[in-house]
DNA sequence: AAAAAATATTAAGAAAGTTTTAAGAATTAA
DNA sequence: TTAATTCTTAAAACTTTCTTAATATTTTTT
């Protein structure tokens, strides 16, 4: 199986860095941060199996946190607590960690859960390692690999181009706005910027589409948007 | 088999001397130091295959000098510490080691504890039977010795450089961005610090490229990342 | 059928991303 | 300590991609 990826969160770069060596032994990949803001930002960039989250921080409290990561992903969090914090009123919260362990911890403790919540995870959670590629009557879209082929010929894509075959072939069939296009592969509001999605679609087509006048894949939704042909 | 080698660390020389004895009497070569500085020096110069650490120590103590080794090299550590010593400090320090055993120990129970770390390490742990070593078209990465060859030539990369060719490789294909790639090698958040991934690519590419120009190993998905060539 | 609205097409200049060098900082070895 | 290696930073050259704007086409509405 592939390398799995944990996000240690706290404060204190003792406990990041001891959290660190023991589960580099256990063969996950370890990446921290000392916040929970830039927590966030980690997880918007890497590709993160489980969070271990100090409920006491500053910026963003491992709460928050939760609660934001949530919005964002459902992966399992493991929180850390200080014993004389108020546990009682942590676990009565109900914040949506997956698991709590109090501080100080028993290292091989803290491990065995993490490996525990990693197993649950992987083996029937939302998690799909299965080499996640998309197929679609001949085009296909390896989301790692960052790939696109058409009948098993490769297809040299710019990245935005990428980006919007990967969005819309995640979701085949589903008719996104150009707006929606927008947003989600520039990441920014869009603001008479239709055009230029436009020009991207027209790239696309170029590339994929046997005939880019009739294209099978990438249609057009008069009035609504674009979609992937399911 | 070879004669396996033991380095003992603690700063009371009766006591490196008292289980130097021991050890010696289940033949076990015996090496000893002073402090963490001292073990570190040790280890570069010679082949230890287990080490003996205590917790509490002059210049470099135990959990800093656990850290420094692991990176080097991952050999079984077991820690020594005092009973009397504040626990949660121990617990803190303690971490990374494979066992412990409290001070004033039975020296039977420590022999049986070596003994069985070193069994675990020369049958199937770290050793050398756990042949991790990937191949991709000629280039080689053994894992556990962290040598990189090309078509049986070794090369010699620098820690930085290292990691980012396991990384690449241990998910040939898969693309990485340079956030992915700083944060997992790094430990730490990315910004602004893209220029300083792609020098070490430069240098990687320098080393185990036939021609850096047209690299055959580490590809540029350009806008998306880098991959190892499958 | 004409007008309006939405989408498609084209090409050129602008922008973004990558590679490469080199020099100075920082780290590590001797 | 000094020397050597390794890492980071900055800048420039270079490559690829993106955006813009003007125009054409298609679809829908009136």
């Amino acid at each position: 199986m592939e390398k799995l990826t944990v996000l240690v969160v706290d404060d204190e770069k003792e406990i990041r860095d001891a959290i660190e060596i023991y589960l580099q032994n256990e063969g996950v990949e370890v990446i921290k941060a000392k916040d929970g803001m830039e927590a966030l930002e980690r997880i918007k960039q890497t590709e993160v199996h489980l969070i271990i989250l100090d409920v006491m921080m500053p910026k963003l409290d491992g709460i928050a946190a939760t609660y934001k990561i949530r919005v964002e992903k459902n992966i399992p969090i493991i929180m850390l607590s200080a014993k004389n914090e108020d546990t009682d009123k942590i676990l009565g919260l109900q914040v949506g960690a997956d698991d709590y362990v109090t501080k100080p911890f028993n290292p091989m403790e803290l491990v065995a859960r993490v490996k525990s919540q990693l197993r649950r995870y992987v083996s029937f959670g939302t998690y799909e390692d299965k080499q996640k590629v998309i197929d679609l009557h001949g085009l296909t879209v390896d989301i790692h690999a960052k790939a696109v082929a058409v009948n098993g010929e490769s297809i040299k894509l710019t990245p935005i181009e990428y980006k919007i075959v990967e969005l819309l072939s995640s979701h085949a069939g589903r008719v996104f706005s150009i707006h929606e296009i927008y947003e989600k592969v520039w990441k920014e509001p869009c603001y008479n910027a239709e055009n230029t999605v436009a020009v991207h679609i027209r790239k696309i087509r170029e590339k994929i589409e046997v005939d880019a006048k009739n294209p099978r894949y990438v249609k057009v939704v008069w009035g609504l948007g674009y979609k992937m042909e399911k």
